[in-house]
DNA sequence: CGAATATCGGCAGATACGTGCAGTATCAAG
DNA sequence: CTTGATACTGCACGTATCTGCCGATATTCG
């Protein structure tokens, strides 16, 4: 039994039972869990599979997509959304983004809070059906990998508010580069949200750092904050050095 | 099965039943409750339920609202939404109302058909994520007994399109006041969805049937087709002699 | 109020995990 | 043929996670 032979058909058998549990797998072959263990690892590194304790389970694309997302850190994403959320004051206009740290921000947020929210997201929205702050949803062609409206219409919308502060989610935060994200569609809207908002503050979870993904949104310098969790002082000192405030969950 | 497994399973539970009961669960899986609990606790923690004495409910009141709502004639409601999909051909541009019973209508829809859905509901718009259907939002300020978008810039998008049907929900239907809502606000939106809709088709679930609300969306001959499930015959009488298309689920 | 039930925290046994190490097989170069 | 490099596998050990049980509290309901 050659070692890729026996890959696939740990594949084969996750594809059939929607599930593999390491030790099963180990007493069919005749093999220690060891190396097995070692195998699922590997899938689960290439992106076939979801490692699970016990074994592993499929990697269904579009719906592992927005579940891993949201397992991303989840414990820093939540401490950045609380911290993002105290921001907020009374009587402000905010414009908050799609993505799941921006909705750990309207989780948190004081459900008392007098505010007006503005967003392109209907699950952010969803999310604050429960909160006295009034929500403006900004309506267009809705796409659906991110869940977020883009297109002309939502551009439209979003040029005639004039928000107090816009809190961006991105999927890259470079210290040269600047701010990326990886559709065209929702860099032009963040460009949108950014234009009509007085300050923006962009919520980096620390998989986020270093990072870059193919459309910039910001050059480096542009946003007047960045509130993080758990990411080290050095990959921060340049973006602070531009004279961004930076903010540590 | 492994303890990933379980938790999908408990979310299922959750997204099928609206609830979940801790004892039902360790029954059912032959586990303790504790692990039962454990699961539901970390569940809550990432926001995905809400926990409460004795099980877990759905994770935002905007959704359990809907769903306690959706308890008066569910069946009625699921077999009104199932009839209103299958009017759906391929291609068509539909605009689906919020609501309860179209909330149904977004989930029976067949998942590959072609189609382009316009909604003003956040909430309708989530149901159809893992659709094929293009699916554009209408913004606007949401108001939130309801969740859906209203005011000027709902009707100013919706304006700008022209819909082949428009599948509307009331509060009331009654054969010589008409079509009923109980909100100003969105009354003024059903008639601009209506003008724009070369046809109307009405989601009336038999409690409606009889009842009028305070505001009028349209006269009793208004629309060309009415939706119905577990209504006598007749209550429908009136408006077939309008003309009315009359479908039973 | 009191009984029944649910919840939480801590504990312990079982299991799973990751890493370092050693033995073996394969292969290419000398 | 020998040697060295590389990859794969199994084992050992320390750590992490999961699960059931117990006791103390909290909640619900008659």
């Amino acid at each position: 039994m050659l070692t890729e032979e026996r890959r696939q058909r740990i594949l084969t058998t996750l594809a059939r039972d929607g599930r593999v549990v390491a030790k099963d797998v180990s007493t069919e072959l005749s093999l220690s869990e060891d190396t097995i263990r070692r195998d699922l690892r590997q899938l689960a590194a290439e992106g076939l599979l979801q490692r699970v304790h016990g074994g592993a389970l499929p990697a269904s694309r579009a719906v592992r997509d927005l579940q891993a997302r949201g397992e991303i850190f989840p414990a820093e994403k939540q401490a950045i959304g609380r911290a993002a959320a105290a921001m907020v004051t009374r009587g402000q206009v905010v414009f908050v983004d799609g993505g799941t740290t921006a909705l750990w921000l309207a989780r948190a947020l004081d459900k008392s809070l007098a505010a007006t929210v503005v967003t392109h997201s209907p699950v952010i929205a969803a999310a604050l059906a429960d909160h006295a702050a009034e929500v403006i949803l900004i309506g267009g062609r809705l796409y659906k990998h991110s869940m977020v409206s883009v297109g002309a219409a939502a551009a439209a919308a979003i040029s005639q508010i004039r928000a107090d502060t816009y809190f961006m989610g991105v999927t890259g935060v470079h210290a040269s580069v600047g701010f990326t994200t990886g559709d065209a569609e929702e860099a032009q809207i963040k460009r949108a949200l950014m234009a009509s908002a007085a300050e923006t503050v962009v919520l980096a979870s620390p998989e986020k750092l270093g990072a870059a993904s193919p459309f910039v949104v910001a050059a480096p310098g542009e946003p007047s904050t960045l509130v993080t969790a758990g990411a080290a002082a050095a990959d921060l000192a340049d973006f602070e050095r531009l004279g961004l405030t930076i903010v540590r969950a």
